[in-house]
DNA sequence: CCCCAACATGCAAATCATGCATATTGTATC
DNA sequence: GATACAATATGCATGATTTGCATGTTGGGG
């Protein structure tokens, strides 16, 4: 087995044909062709259905895809690791931050250590809150930066974890301004579309037990759509496809440059903690040092 | 990167020369020679001192090792699920048990299980019992089989995860017979000698919390080694070191063969709970039907 | 039924990996 | 330190693998 292979695999699992994905990886379509054959005959099974004309993953395969693209990361990580040597070694920490505050508060919180401590080298990974804290438990990461709703618990006993809170947030109802959507939205209370978000994640627990009670009828509101990811629903919400409820740090460049508005004070919202945590037992040095400069932090 | 090189990189890290891994992997040592320098291009580093004459992994690469054993696993493991293909895809389930079980009593759950439902296909696991939480709650585990202190609650809040108690087992302290630690252990309760485990694994806990304190004296023992894995303890009672902690089933083997002695009726135990674990959202019919099993189950 | 885009294959050139024989280099011993 | 020895590296010929180009085959839309 072979990253090549996977990133084949996964090359034309993207692109949907082996000419694409041939082009993609900078090779002829007749070299990668037999590529692929190479790797069904190593792997010893057939991996794409050729009988129907834009070849397609096997559903077995296509099962397997997260996986693929999660092993093709670690090995890529691992190289990267195994080049840059020893250099950074000791002053490496991985910290791990739920996916609606990476691209929100994180980078700026990473960057703030990084301009305070220089020699200290600081690797971020994304991740579902419930994965966030696997990675924790199994050391995959010593810190995280992940929201809770004030005065409540992290979802792991208080024995195990320490956490600070690093600033405060909101989970705010944004609609693009100037839609069908919006103008129902600002009239009549009813039917309002909204983007939900599954029950088992963060923000899906938190729209149930903060959002929903809080309007009268909750059959006033009418899901058009659904996902897990808050990048995604606020994607949705510019697309006018409804009312989505996001963290204010994730909207607020859409907001001030006037593709969505803020309808928090009309709909409800409620109030989100970003809160660093890590395991109670004794931290590295650099874990220590990352964990200080975070405590004096606050967003 | 390829699974080949973590191999070679691991055969070296294993036998301590080139050589040697050559004829582990076999090749001659003149190919093997080539293959590493290759992979040291490829990768981008030095990854071997070879300053000194039996060459040995670069720091930075030693400190990579358990990682890059991690990886290879995965690989495997990809392709072998790549390879067996739709056949089994549906009825398949992960279960990961605490490694103290892995030998004992979870081999007789699976095997019933298999049994019963010889079209579920399970993989076992092993893990520590953070680990194998960490796995449930990234979904890399669908079942986990662990220990519990009998009234005590799982490391996690219960309203993530749902629970049933599978059998019941003993902690027990155990010793090599005829041993001078042996006829100490007789006499004088004075400086048992004994096998400690580090304090942030699940049996340091237990040791601490409920055998510990049912001495009088705790300064009456003396640790004479120390260890993570229980397997590793009962070696060390075997061998003669001193007494050991264990759960009972994974000594009963050696106290039946004469190997070693039960202590119970003369030093502190206490009382373990065998359980099964899995999170409480909805299950695949597999994980229902394996769960069903379970629940019939008692050891 | 035909055509075209998508995929497969024959072939030769280039590249790469391997084994054998042999050179070089660390290290232990005297 | 000189010497012997074991570990690692290298020169070279050979065979396997991979690639691009040209061309053949096939499934599906019109």
């Amino acid at each position: 087995m072979r990253l090549e292979w996977l990133e084949d695999i996964l090359a034309v699992a993207q692109t949907g044909s082996f000419s694409e994905a041939a082009e993609r990886r900078h090779l002829t379509q007749s070299a990668f062709s037999r590529r692929i054959q190479n790797i069904e005959e190593q792997v010893g099974a057939e991996l794409f259905d050729r009988s129907r004309k834009p070849v397609h993953l096997h559903d077995h395969v296509e099962a397997q895809r997260d996986q693929i693209a999660h092993v093709a990361r670690l090995l890529r990580q691992l190289q990267a690791d195994l080049r840059r040597g020893g250099r950074m070694a000791e002053n490496k920490l991985i910290l791990t931050s739920q996916h609606s505050l990476t691209t929100s508060l994180t980078p700026s919180i990473i960057r703030e250590i990084g301009t305070r401590r220089r020699d200290i080298f600081i690797r971020l990974r994304s991740a579902n809150l419930t994965d966030c804290f696997a990675q924790l438990l199994s050391r995959q990461a010593a810190i995280l930066i992940v929201y809770r709703l004030p005065g409540q618990q992290h979802p792991i006993l208080e024995t195990y974890v320490e956490s600070i809170t690093l600033g405060s947030d909101r989970f705010i109802p944004v609609i693009a301004p100037d839609t069908p959507a919006a103008r129902g939205a600002a009239d009549a209370l009813t039917d309002l579309p909204y983007v939900a978000y599954p029950a088992d994640v963060f923000f899906g627990d938190v729209f149930e037990r903060q959002i929903l009670p809080k309007f009268r009828d909750p059959n006033s509101l009418a899901p058009k759509a659904e996902t897990a990811l808050t990048l995604a629903s606020l994607e949705m919400a510019q697309m006018g496809v409804g009312v989505a409820w996001v963290p204010e740090s994730l909207a607020r460049p859409a907001i001030l440059a006037g593709r969505l508005a803020d309808l928090s004070d009309r709909l409800p919202h409620c109030a989100l903690e970003v809160t660093g945590v890590r395991l109670v037992d004794d931290p590295t040095p650099v874990e220590a040092a990352v964990w200080e400069q975070l405590s004096a932090f606050r967003v």
